[in-house]
Parts: C-alpha cells; sequence; structure tokens
DNA sequence: ATGGTGGGATCCCCA
C-alpha cells in the first residue's frame, strides 16, 4: 500500500493536482497539511467522487490538517491532548491496521523568537503524546511537515543554514528524542533519490537549482518500518504549474 | 541590494 504525506499549501488552489494525485497514483492513505480554509470550505465531495473517504480540521487562513484515506477512519482525534492550542496542527485516526498520526508542526520563524519557543513547546508535547500513542496502538505511522531539517545533508548549503531555524540544535534534539521513542526516519533508510529533498522555497527558483530541505517526514513504528519496502519523493507534482511548495512524499509498505 | 514568491487575509501576516 502507498501512504503519501503533502503540504499542499492551501488544498482549495491545489484541488486540482490533490485529485491528479489520487487518480495517477491511488493511495491508500494521504495525510494533507496547511489546508489554509475552514473546515467545512475542504473540497469533500471532490476526494469522495475519487472513491475517498476524508476527514479534516482547518481554521480560516492558516494552518488545517486532513487525512483521506480508502478505508474509512475511525477513532479520529484532532489536537494533541496534551496542548492548549488555538492552531489546528494534529489529526489522527485508526485505518485499517494502522494508527496514523498527521502534523503540521509549527515553523517557529527565527531561533530564539516567540514562534520558535512555541515550537519547542509543541514538539515536547508531541513526543509525549507520541510515547502514549505508541504505547495504546503498537503500529503507527507518524507523517507530516516536521519544519526540521534532521542532519546536514537535509539541506542544499548547511555551512549556510548552520544553527538557523529548520536546522538548529534544538530543533534536531527533538527530532532525535522522537526516533528514540522507538521510531523509523523512513526516508533515511530507504532513500531512493540523492537527496531526499521534499521543499523548495519559491523564491529565487531554488526548486530548478535543487536548493531544497528534507523537512517532510514519515516515522514509521519499529514493527511497521519491517513491512517498508520504498520511500519517493514525488518532485513531478513539484514541478507543476502553480505548485506547492512542498512536493508530496510517498512510502510504500508491503501488505 | 537588507530584497526575492506565493497564499490568504485586508490595508499585512505567515511560510
Amino acid at each position: 500500500m502507498k501512504i503519501i504525506t503533502w503540504n499542499v499549501n492551501s488544498v482549495n488552489v491545489r484541488q486540482a493536482h490533490l485529485e491528479e494525485v489520487l487518480k495517477d497514483v491511488k493511495p491508500a492513505i494521504i495525510g494533507l497539511q496547511e489546508l489554509k480554509c475552514e473546515t467545512a470550505m475542504f473540497p469533500f465531495d471532490a476526494v469522495k467522487a475519487h472513491g475517498y473517504h476524508a476527514i479534516a480540521s482547518g481554521q480560516k487562513a492558516y494552518n488545517g490538517v486532513a487525512l483521506i484515506s480508502q478505508i474509512e477512519p475511525q477513532d479520529v482525534e484532532i489536537q494533541l491532548p496534551n496542548f492548549e492550542d488555538d492552531q489546528q496542527r494534529l489529526i489522527a485516526a485508526t485505518i485499517g491496521d494502522y494508527r496514523v498520526i498527521n502534523v503540521y508542526v509549527p515553523n517557529g520563524q527565527e531561533v530564539d523568537s516567540e514562534k520558535y519557543e512555541y515550537k519547542l513547546k509543541w514538539l515536547a508535547a508531541f513526543h509525549d503524546y507520541l510515547k502514549d500513542a505508541l504505547e495504546q496502538y503498537g503500529n503507527v505511522i507518524v507523517m507530516g511537515d516536521f519544519n526540521i531539517v534532521p542532519k546536514d545533508e537535509d539541506v542544499y548549503a548547511p555551512e549556510l543554514w548552520q544553527g538557523k531555524i529548520l536546522c538548529s540544535g534544538k530543533e534536531r534534539e527533538a527530532f532525535n528524542n522522537m526516533l528514540s521513542l522507538g521510531f523509523v526516519d523512513a526516508l533515511r533508510v530507504f532513500a531512493t533519490q540523492d537527496p531526499m529533498f521534499t521543499w523548495w522555497d519559491y523564491r529565487q527558483g531554488q526548486f530548478e537549482k535543487d536548493e531544497g530541505m528534507r523537512i517532510d517526514h514519515f516515522l514509521l513504528s519499529k514493527n511497521v518500518s519491517a513491512r517498508l519496502m520504498k520511500s519517493e519523493v514525488l518532485r513531478d507534482v513539484r514541478a507543476k504549474e502553480r505548485p506547492s511548495d512542498h512536493a508530496p512524499v510517498a512510502i510504500y509498505l508491503k501488505d
């Protein structure tokens, strides 16, 4: 089965691209981030027309997450239960054998800013939430825009980004702490392209120059990672006209 | 040069 995570940067602007991915790639599950619309404005009918179920948690203008799946999601959860937050950044559900957790981690804007502190607090709460999820469900798939570059090899100019937002030591430490719970960074263990960038800034033609970063991730619980066959960045979607600044990222699991 | 592009808001914020 194929599973995709994708920061669409406005689900309404990207609706045609989304429908093309559903039609052409036919993933079992897609997690979307940055819907940038209220829940009622999510294109539920268009998604259903392709034979999918959809759950969404949006808000006006910013953030927003959704899960789209062939199997109906059960036990849906929105928001971190252990963190007071008015931003829609998490949606989780049981889909078949898997607990699927889809997140849009705060960007942080700049190291030591208020938004950076919010990001670190959010990540600390998320860490504790993942620990509980692993104990409760066992088969856990975490996906989303983590807004963290795990290692220097995951950014086009590590010397330029040294210590900067997305690359700072505290953010990388938070990422490693999540892995230490018992998760595998799926794109790292099964890299099929070099580099495995997932995001390219719209500015300065960075996609054309392949000046990107790997900030969208799949974290698989160890038992799930044993089923991993392949991972892939769908660069052709990023290359379309009027694209999201993120490419969809796909993993393939043995059924 | 202290910008740049794009989305969604509204006369600017966020990424």
